[in-house]
DNA sequence: AAATCGTAGATTGTCAACAATCTGTGCGCA
DNA sequence: TGCGCACAGATTGTTGACAATCTACGATTT
């Protein structure tokens, strides 16, 4: 019901391009190294060159793609180490968004509703296709993140959210693996912190997370080839550092 | 001699325009609310109106302005929730760039680089001038953050100097009052610990720094009609929480 | 053989005209 | 008076053509 009638998305012409574009790279349509061509996208979609312009300027500040004067577009070619730093910025300025949240509250309707995105996470048919198990995860933390009404460092989350997801998929690795109960309870432990109003726990709770999942991510970097993750200052930061927040 | 060998700025048309537009916004000659027409500014610049809308794509993210579908941006109203929120994300993203570098250690040569930049705040004629000063401020800070090689928030850094200048000017608060000399010596003791390889220590000195600059803003605001600040949730997460970081 | 120069093709950058959409005003009607 | 509706003007969204720029490749020179 609240989200029927919620604004409604922005669906411009460019933003739809943009979604396409981040969908080929998701799927593997579009590899690193690759051109973005604005006159070969135009013509697939069949649109002019316009809005084929604007969605590359709209995925170029996420780094998904990056952009040469003159010379265009071409899909990113990430490393580990950007990963780790969409990671890095994703976990402090969750617990920025968290703490802030879970200091001054939230009514029991905008809960609830964050809540029922949970249970998504939970129907076995998602659970079965990692591409609607990550959108339901990607969905679930952005309603999470809201909730703090920091719009600019929600944002940034949403964003660094979709970035990471392609970076991991950009590097080769496989995200199929994951322990959706473990998932799931890392969530709710946040959510509980949340309802209790207590900072502390919601910010361990989302480091928590951050570092299962990019201990995930790593021990899947591994395997696919990879280097010496393990001594990346910011692998030590992510992962080893439970640092204090004050309640 | 590095600086002049550094890789040429982005001085595409449309990033020329974003930089005017800015600029406008900062002398006061657009204020909040004023609608940006596409085709006046083309008109104005004397080009067409693309590159002026690829301006406008540009400065959107940075919620400088704010876009409205099919009914064009118009410069933001930003309240001091605004400026909290931003000096908030600086202050956390901050924290983390600071101690990256601080663990990992700058070579000799960069580290030189940055501490001449500072030089620059100590200039009587730089000091005489608030616009030049904060010029002066921003480009040290930007260059500090680069420090870190964590591109990515680096630039979310760069991106939050400009839009927290902005929303300050826009809410009528003048930047003059500072203390030259404090800030100057804040930005030493930073430097003192990335020399000394001590991330602690450096987060510190930058939330000291975020801390002082905010209650300036604070200072300032309460003057200029204002609310009660002091009671929002974030004001007291940047003022009072000295929060700390592991060594 | 190596380096430089110049040209052709491809691609991005810019433009001005057209189409779609929105805002506000004034009219008709209860 | 208050409400709904239609229309005109203004403004954004989109398009296809033109200009500027870059890359690659081969000719020319040393």
């Amino acid at each position: 019901m609240s989200t029927a009638l919620a604004p409604l998305p922005e669906s411009s012409t460019a933003h739809l391009v943009a979604d396409r574009i981040r969908e080929a790279i998701w799927q593997g349509t579009l590899r690193p190294g690759d051109r973005l061509v604005e006159t070969d996208l135009a013509e697939r979609f069949e649109i002019s060159r316009g809005p084929v312009r604007e969605a590359i300027r709209l995925l170029a500040p996420e780094g998904l793609i990056v952009l040469r004067r003159n010379r265009g577009a071409v899909v990113a070619d990430p490393t580990f180490d950007d990963v780790l730093e969409v990671y890095a910025a994703r976990m402090t300025l969750g617990e920025l968004a968290l703490a802030t949240v879970a200091r001054r509250g939230v009514d029991r309707a905008t809960f609830d509703e964050v809540t029922s995105l949970l249970d998504r996470l939970r129907d076995p048919i998602v659970q079965a296709d990692p591409v609607s198990m990550l959108e339901a995860d990607l969905a679930f933390q952005d309603a999470l993140m809201r909730l703090s009404d920091l719009p600019r460092i929600a944002a940034m989350l949403e964003n660094s959210g979709r970035d990471a997801a392609s970076f991991v998929r950009l590097l080769g690795i496989t995200y199929e693996s994951t322990d959706h109960d473990a998932l799931i309870a890392r969530h709710e432990r946040t959510l509980a912190a949340i309802a209790a109003t207590n900072p502390a726990e919601a910010v361990t709770a989302w480091q928590d997370h951050i570092r299962s999942t990019v201990a995930e991510f790593a021990r899947g970097y591994r395997e696919v080839g990879a280097f010496s993750v393990d001594q990346h200052p910011l692998f030590a930061y992510l992962l080893s550092s439970p640092r204090q927040e004050e309640s």
